[in-house]
DNA sequence: TGACAAATGCAACTGAGTTGCGTTAATATT
DNA sequence: AATATTAACGCAACTCAGTTGCATTTGTCA
């Protein structure tokens, strides 16, 4: 693990430990945010470890949640750029998005009309991807 | 019930129940979407009903499915215009909120660069509301 | 190396949502 | 209006994601 994450963690006041450095291997390597069931298949560990360890790691902003409305939650590393996911009805594949427009804006409009102050927004597009058309 | 919802469930080929007009209207009157808990607590009626119903009326374009990120399905009725939320993290409070900007223009660059149809999207906004900022 | 807190495993639990099946109610047909 | 048909419904039992309490182990730091 790169010495910056070490740092890091440690700064949290978290210990470097063999499920915590799988967890977050396994999420630098994948192409899309994970589920928990995914997660437990690569790692020989009880998935009351698991679920509490991302709630550690979600805390401390290394993940971010991500939701595709099937019932499962996703997760994936903070430290990816801003983007937002495609996934297609049929086939399930999930490809990456970056909008040519930010929220930002809107963001801000939302701030002076509805006197409410936005944090973070969940967008996710669903559709038929190229092979399902 | 009104007129207009009475023929366009027949000609679905639904009856009108009256559990089937009871969800409607419970979920015509709400200001929010709601979850299947909360509608529950509104009618004497079996979950497995509920969830049956929910399903039904979904598939026929009735409904809307909603989702917050805790782990709850909510519902609304889709005859609502298009519009996002803005949920509060600390008192959970939603409010509606219709964009400046449609996301139309950025789901015709989806389909140009990414070969992806985009059918629908979920976005909601987080963060904190004007008694809880 | 010893002490302390964080991390882990296990078993039992909760709560959302599902399934199979027998019964009831709404609608169409005669 | 009586009957047949099929959607709708209730119930019990189930599955599966996620949680909790508690005892044990491991990482870190003095």
């Amino acid at each position: 693990m790169q010495d910056e994450i070490v740092k890091s963690l440690k700064e949290s006041g978290l210990k470097i430990t063999t499920v915590r450095t799988r967890i977050l291997e396994i999420l630098n390597i994948s192409i899309k945010p994970l589920t928990v069931h995914k997660i437990l298949s690569e790692i020989d560990v009880n998935k009351t470890t698991i679920y509490r360890e991302i709630d550690i790691l979600l805390k401390a902003g290394y993940l971010n949640k991500v939701d595709f409305g099937d019932g499962n939650k996703r997760y994936e590393l903070s430290s990816l750029d801003h983007h937002h996911h495609l996934v297609c009805i049929k086939c399930h594949a999930v490809e990456d998005v970056v909008l040519k427009e930010t929220l930002f804006n809107e963001e801000n409009l939302i701030s002076l009309t509805n006197k409410f102050k936005v944090s973070y927004h969940n967008l996710e597009f669903f559709g038929y991807c190229h092979n399902c058309q």
